[in-house]
DNA sequence: ATATAGATGTTC
DNA sequence: AACATCTATATC
């Protein structure tokens, strides 16, 4: 399957979140490969978005890379956990594409490594936090592209049922969390609650 | 099966 | 102090 070259990622953010769904996330480490078919996206259009961390253009050494060109990995401590985004929209246009849940497809050994003591498959891979640690996806991918080694995405397989619906966990961000800026993969066992 | 609370690190 | 979360525990 081939990388999808940087093209891919000019297109409008919304749109560009849905097409994510089906493709194929990919880490390689010293461990080996690891990577999920992307079954879960959330996109914060930072200007127009109270929810974004580039709302009203607010630009700190952490939202940096959303102004840069799109295709970029930007990269997010969250309490524990590190979660990975698609930075789209033009240079200046701080949008990004939350990446929320992958199911499982290669490395699996890895993953289970990873993520010990999990009751059910799907609670490897079906939350933001999760993925990334399942995967290896850590600090040391911020800035890097999506386009090249080690983090990239590739084509995947045609999807069905796509659905729409209202983003998670942002509930201070008044009318910006009622948008329907969430995709998911109906009936998809690995989407996020 | 669902619900609730508590712990965690980075940013502002 | 706020938060783009996860896990454990408790209860049905």
């Amino acid at each position: 399957m081939d990388i999808l070259p940087q093209s891919y990622y000019e297109q409008p953010t919304l749109q560009l979140a849905k097409s994510l769904l089906g493709k194929r996330l990919v880490k390689e480490t010293t461990d080996g490969l690891a990577s999920g078919w992307i079954v879960e996206t959330e996109a914060y259009i930072g200007p127009h978005d109270q929810a974004a961390h580039s709302f009203g253009n607010r630009r700190t050494k952490r939202t940096e890379v959303m102004f840069g060109p799109p295709g970029y990995v930007y990269t997010y401590v969250m309490h524990t956990h590190c979660l990975v985004n698609v930075v789209s929209g033009k240079i200046n246009q701080p949008e990004a594409i939350l990446i929320r849940a992958v199911e499982p497809y290669e490395g699996i050994h890895l993953i289970g490594k990873r993520r010990p003591n999990i009751k059910k498959e799907k609670e490897r891979t079906n939350g933001p936090g999760k993925l990334t640690k399942a995967l290896g996806i850590d600090m040391s991918d911020y800035g890097g592209a999506f386009f090249e080694r080690p983090l990239y995405i590739t084509e995947g397989k045609k999807v069905e049922g796509i659905k729409e619906g209202v983003r998670i966990g942002i509930p201070n961000s008044g009318e910006a969390k009622m948008y329907p800026w969430r995709f998911l993969l109906d009936k998809n066992k690995f989407v996020s609650k």
